[in-house]
RNA sequence: GCCCCCAUCGACUAGCGGCCUAGGUCGCCACCCUUUCAAGGUGGUCGCGCGGGUUCGAAUCCCGCUGGGGGCACCA
């Protein structure tokens, strides 16, 4: 993986960065991330700690210390200095330019797209070193993919076009090319190129939007791969037993945010409770009020199978942690079920949500309304919401005192109001 | 303009010449369940871009077209 500091990671590279990363854990490979920093002019402070951290959330991990591409300035310009003498490059204007072919064609078997060839009288007279001494991209990018011993370079398709070049650098060096595997860029919702307008893009951003890594993996996978026709959601495990690059789409992939959505929700479904409550209170940390954890870890089973994002928590079960102010208009016609309401609870010892479903349940039958009509204007009262979690169990998480307390104010509202 | 890449439901995809009157998933619609919202269950809607070949037979192979994308920097 090769990103170069100039800004936040986005989708499509830290997709191309998973690939990479099955990849090499399939095959018990290593994972490498070089950084690309040789336009100093482009650098973006902070943004090679900040793609790191993107990775790490994601669950990327790399086996050797992140290289810099600018600190082998010095070999590259010996290497250059090697080609001029063989004849193979040449000075102009104080930059070192390399010698491409003039006639034929340079040609590789990509692993997803299979065979390309591009016309070398297509191919410029690269520049390999600038003349202020820096390497440029396409000469130092094969250089350190042969110091390295790079076996595999998996990276996006819009590298397709630099592919003859290094490839041509390469073989002037007499070193042996790597494999490579150009995979499909990601696209907006729209079949154009992701962007700012398609909604969000950075990783940084899916993750504040309460996206649970597993489950962005698992989708970012899909985009552009299938193990089968079959099988869409994946653990992490599944994912390195089963992923394999020949399989990978040549055709670009378009980013779907509701497919994203429903995954997520199936992952996070799907943790036992404990874990649930971990990863909602290392959310919740990073956002907003000062979550009381205690209280988070208990109102977490009422809101897993009613939230597909950590990011949905605050509105939907906010209530559990500050005021509510209940729309008057919601509560209309409420005031008897509310008022009574209050007075049963009142009664209701241990206050937990299977007696309190007994009394409420005898309460509509005895006003003679339906569960739906009782139970509607109690949650708005009590949750300041139409949409809640479960009201018997959240009433129970409330409290007694709260509840009726919730429950009076309401009735006071609704009283003033007629 | 030149070069390169791509092309199955709205989206992600299975398919690698007959198992395809094209399968799965998301979405959407309907119904069921139901204290709201979800979740879950059942059913449904929707597709091989076009035109030529090759073949007994084409979503699958070949050519052209069209449409998308990428590249043509002393950017990466």
């Amino acid at each position: 993986m090769a990103p170069s500091p100039t800004g936040a990671l986005h989708v499509g590279g830290v997709r191309t960065a998973l690939f990479n990363w099955l990849f090499a854990r399939h095959r018990g490979g290593e994972f490498r991330v070089r950084i690309e920093n040789t336009d100093t002019s482009r650098e973006v402070h902070g943004a090679v700690e900040h793609a790191l951290e993107s990775l790490a959330w994601l669950g990327l991990d790399w086996d050797a210390p992140p290289t810099f591409q600018l600190d082998r300035q010095a070999e590259c310009a010996e290497a250059a200095r090697r080609l001029v003498a063989a004849g193979a490059a040449y000075e102009d204007e104080g930059a070192i330019r390399f010698r491409m072919p003039d006639e034929g064609v340079t040609g590789w078997e990509d692993v997803v797209k299979g065979r390309i060839e591009f016309p070398n009288e297509q191919i410029e007279d690269l520049v390999l070193v600038r003349s202020d001494g820096r390497p440029t991209y396409n000469f130092a990018s094969p250089l350190e993919d042969v110091w390295d011993e790079i076996t595999h370079v998996i990276r996006g398709d819009d590298h397709i076009s630099n592919t003859p070049k290094q490839l041509n650098v390469i073989r002037a060096l007499g070193a042996e090319p790597p494999v490579y595997a150009h995979v499909p860029n990601v696209l907006g919702t729209d079949g154009k190129k992701l962007s700012k307008r398609h909604g969000a893009t950075g990783v940084d951003e899916l993750r504040d939007q309460g996206y649970y890594a597993p489950a962005l993996m698992n989708f970012l996978a899909l985009l552009g791969w299938a193990p089968d026709g079959e099988t869409t959601v994946m653990s992490r495990d599944e994912l390195v037993e089963r992923f394999q690059l020949e399989r990978v789409i040549p055709g670009g992939a378009a980013f779907d945010y509701q497919k994203l959505d429903w995954l997520n929700g199936v992952h996070l479904r799907a943790l036992p409770a404990e874990e649930y409550a971990d990863e909602l209170v290392r959310f919740l940390a990073g956002h907003g009020e000062a979550w009381d954890e205690d209280l988070v870890r208990r109102a977490a089973p009422l809101v897993q199978e009613k939230i597909e994002r950590f990011g949905q928590f605050p509105a939907f079960a906010g209530f559990f942690f500050h005021e509510v102010e209940p729309d008057p208009s919601l509560l209309d016609g409420g005031a008897p079920v509310i008022a009574a309401a209050r007075d049963e609870l009142g009664q209701v010892d241990p206050f937990t949500a299977e007696s309190i479903e007994t009394v409420l349940r005898a309460l509509a039958e005895r006003l003679e309304l339906s569960p739906r009509k009782a139970f509607q204007p109690i949650r708005v009262a009590v949750t300041g919401s139409k949409v809640s979690p479960g009201l018997f169990e959240s009433l129970e998480l409330l409290g007694k005192a709260e509840s009726l307390r919730r429950l009076s104010a309401a009735a006071a509202l609704v009283g003033e109001a007629t």
